[in-house]
RNA sequence: UGGGGUGUCGCCAAGCGGUAAGGCAACGGACUUUGACUCCGUCACUCGUUGGUUCGAAUCCAGCCACCCCAG
């Protein structure tokens, strides 16, 4: 009897040739498509707008699967959205694909798909689950085309996840599944990369955040380290470290956001070298393995989705949290955002970036 | 009001009689599941204003206007 997947399909490219992978592979697939968010003007592309409902539904009719559609917009308030805002308001620049990959997809649809007596989910992520053999555990790496690698979204799963989970496009290029889906004549095969936030459009997070009902911002002051002050900005949620674009100052070089403190609304000003620190303190850490590191170790760290993996020294602090420190400076490293670690193309773990030092 | 100075793109700023550099910002695009960074492109038929000199002026001259400084 095939085992029974369920293929969370948002209605893009990758997530349909996920599914058309794993029914060529002869599971029984079920594709659903998560309803998480209602846009006020759907955005094209996005991985979850309300389009993509009807994009999943006819690759899934295409494919000859069932399509069910789930409505998860609870959860993705509570555990997305909200905690999207609170960060912003906090200071900090949070990682909302890292938040919906851990509670929505690898916890509400994993149970859900458990409830459905599923054997596992699948999603269209690049990456890759291997199991080790010699130590009885599974082991989450880096997708084999590494320009379209999303293993940084997921260092928080669990061993009990990865037992339940397939990535069926972790050994596939993305050329590579857009010929399959071309092939496979997918009604979605033409469709733009998916990028930015699916629930804020056009990358206007600030203003998300400003039109948030319920929320109260305010603006402050932009002041440079010798403290002068150069300008009111738009509150601190419109800004992350390393920030050059929408400052609108005009100082003769160019300006970067070097902090952020959301107990004054004060954005500090600084130049580009003023960003390079070579340590951070990582808390929430999370292993793979479930089994924490207890002595310093060598590894490479990557401190944004979009950051290359550098070489850097691990050292424990306690069980929640590490701290990173790199052989060269990195620049805009950023609270909020995750600290993932890797040794090679492993995937080790990962904690989220509480502070920065020198 | 008397003396001095300044007035060139949103900001800073070249130009000094030969037909408007550059930086910053902004905007557009590429890249990108975080407006990050980066990259590419676009951004003054016009130089406070009105006249004059000149083949030709942002550049010289005069009046006016505005702002700044020193006097009072």
């Amino acid at each position: 009897m095939p085992k029974k997947v369920i293929v969370a399909m948002s209605g893009g490219v990758d997530s349909s040739v996920a599914a058309l992978i794993l029914k060529q592979q002869g599971y029984e697939v079920v594709g659903i498509t998560m309803q998480i968010w209602q846009e006020v003007k759907p955005q094209a592309g996005a991985c979850c707008s309300l389009e993509a409902v009807s994009d999943a539904r006819q690759v899934a009719r295409h494919l000859d699967i069932p399509h069910y559609v789930f409505n998860f917009r609870d959860e993705f308030k509570t555990r997305v959205i909200d905690y999207f805002c609170d960060e912003y308001l906090h200071g900090r620049t949070p990682n909302p694909c890292i938040a919906c990959n851990k509670y929505l997809k690898f916890e509400s649809l994993l149970n859900k798909a458990m409830a459905m007596e599923a054997d596992f989910i699948a999603t269209g992520h690049y990456a890759r689950v291997i199991r080790d053999e010699s130590q009885c555990k599974l082991d989450l790496f880096i997708g084999v085309d590494s320009n379209k690698d999303q293993s940084y979204a997921l260092y928080t799963l669990t061993q009990y996840q990865l037992e339940r989970t397939l990535f069926p496009l972790g050994t596939y290029t993305k050329p590579e599944v857009r010929r399959l889906a071309e092939e496979a004549n997918l009604p979605v095969s033409n469709k733009a990369e998916s990028q930015d936030l699916c629930f804020v459009s056009a990358g206007r997070y600030g203003e998300f955040v400003d039109n948030y009902p319920g929320l109260e911002t305010k603006t402050g002051l932009f002041r440079c380290p010798s403290g002068e002050t150069l300008g009111i900005h738009k509150g601190i949620h419109h800004y992350t470290i390393g920030q050059r674009k929408g400052l609108g100052l005009a100082l003769g070089h160019p300006a970067y956001v070097t902090g952020i403190d959301p107990e004054t609304d004060t954005v500090w000003i600084g130049n580009d070298q003023d960003l390079f620190h070579s340590t951070l303190i990582a808390e929430n850490v999370h292993y793979i393995s479930g089994i924490p590191p207890e002595k310093p170790y060598q590894a490479s760290a990557k401190i944004r989705y979009s950051a290359v993996r550098v070489p850097a020294l691990i050292t424990p602090l306690n069980t929640d949290s590490l701290q990173v420190d790199f052989q060269i400076p990195q620049r805009a490293i950023t609270p909020g955002q995750a600290v993932v670690i890797y040794e090679g193309d492993q995937v080790l773990g990962g904690g989220t970036i509480c502070s920065v030092g020198k």
